[in-house]
DNA sequence: CATCGCCTGTACCGAACGGTACGGTACCCA
DNA sequence: TGGGTACCGTACCGTTCGGTACAGGCGATG
């Protein structure tokens, strides 16, 4: 009686949501590919290897797999809500800076892109989805920058007045145009080590256009 | 005889170019609004009052209509090569200040923001089309902020030891989250005067980040 | 008037696809 | 043993759409 997973027939349906998982996996690769009007339910069937039905079964219809997978994809596009080791705010700066590196790399994330590139595709079709990956992906982090920037400020290392703006400056040159040239795909996805350097520059700069 | 081209018939067709611009405009309504699948040739031509074949007569396929509007609306999105009158380089702050308006207000129009949305939702389908956008965009401006960069360093104004990261910064501060935003429709099209507002304050801390 | 070029509207073809139906199968639970 | 459930594979329906064919209409030219 093998515990193993890995050859059971798939009539064992676990009916945990691995099934699911598997679903919004393969329509993630496809619709990535094809778009959402370019993809076939056919298609994700097979990847997903499950038959069409069971696609409708658990999902309404093609739009309606849609609206799951870029709900499902925008959560995994979210930083984490307590990046921020309170811990370690006696270092301010350094925590600016590891934040900042945490952030680039998520949005960096070759899955992060692919979701944004349908998100922003889709954008004026369904804003309700534009909504939600703003949600996870900006308005998730906005906490933990909010502390940084008040330790920033009592230490004395920067004087912020308008916190939203400070918030305006940290996303825009984290993002440069380094982010947009990856979403447009004209440049590759930059390794660990660049993004890294590329994030600590950013709030370098950061620091020294908010010194008081 | 009138001289008038209001009401005449559409038998004297010009020849000109003036119909193409007329398909070239309605396939950029409905792709927008619908995307590539989305979109159908027969509701293009209807929305520019030419026949299906019409269509066919001019551009080969629906494939081909697309690219060739993507190629015509990304030219509408670059910024004057000239934007920057080298005459007024002798206040190189205001210089910059005044392209990072100009900037701005290019990549906000309305119309810039539907092409980008329409080249990164294709983005992974048609590479070229992305890379035909990015040097429309970025790549035309490019040589004014040189200038402008190599004035402000001769000015004392900023320490510039890579030109590219300065260029970096400047769009990166410049987009902040607002153009992601209004790219994603979160939030609605800024007014000029915000747009001016916004950039100046951009340009700002670009100069603080970089001073000497 | 005749011919040519460019257009129009309609009708049509073939293919693809969303969604459904159905018969069959393997498992679970009683 | 028998019903219930979730699945499978295939076949099918209705529609839509890209692309083409056809039968004209109109202006320009001569």
């Amino acid at each position: 009686m093998p515990l193993t997973d890995a050859p059971r027939p798939a009539w064992l349906r676990p009916l945990t949501d691995e099934r699911n998982e598997a679903i919004l996996s393969a329509a993630f690769d496809i619709f990535q590919e094809k778009g959402l009007h370019g993809a076939t339910m056919l298609e994700i069937a097979k990847l997903a290897k499950v038959s069409k039905e069971t696609l409708y079964a658990r999902f309404d219809s093609k739009e309606g797999l849609f609206y799951a997978l870029l709900a499902w994809g925008s959560e995994r596009c979210a930083v984490d809500a307590d990046a921020v080791d309170s811990a370690t705010l006696w270092d301010p700066a350094r925590s600016l800076e590891d934040y900042g590196v945490q952030c680039l790399a998520k949005m960096m994330h070759p899955e992060s892109i692919a979701v944004q590139r349908i998100v922003v595709g889709e954008a004026l079709r369904m804003p309700e989805v534009a909504r939600v990956f703003d949600e996870f992906t900006c308005g998730a982090g906005l906490a933990n920058l909010d502390a940084i920037a008040d330790a920033l400020h009592e230490a004395g290392i920067v004087r912020i007045d308008d916190k939203a703006a400070f918030h305006e400056a940290f996303i825009g040159l984290l993002r440069g145009n380094l982010h947009h040239h990856v979403t447009l795909g004209v440049i590759a996805h930059p390794s660990d080590a660049e993004i890294e350097a590329y994030a600590k520059r950013a709030t370098r700069w950061l620091l020294r256009a908010f010194a008081p």
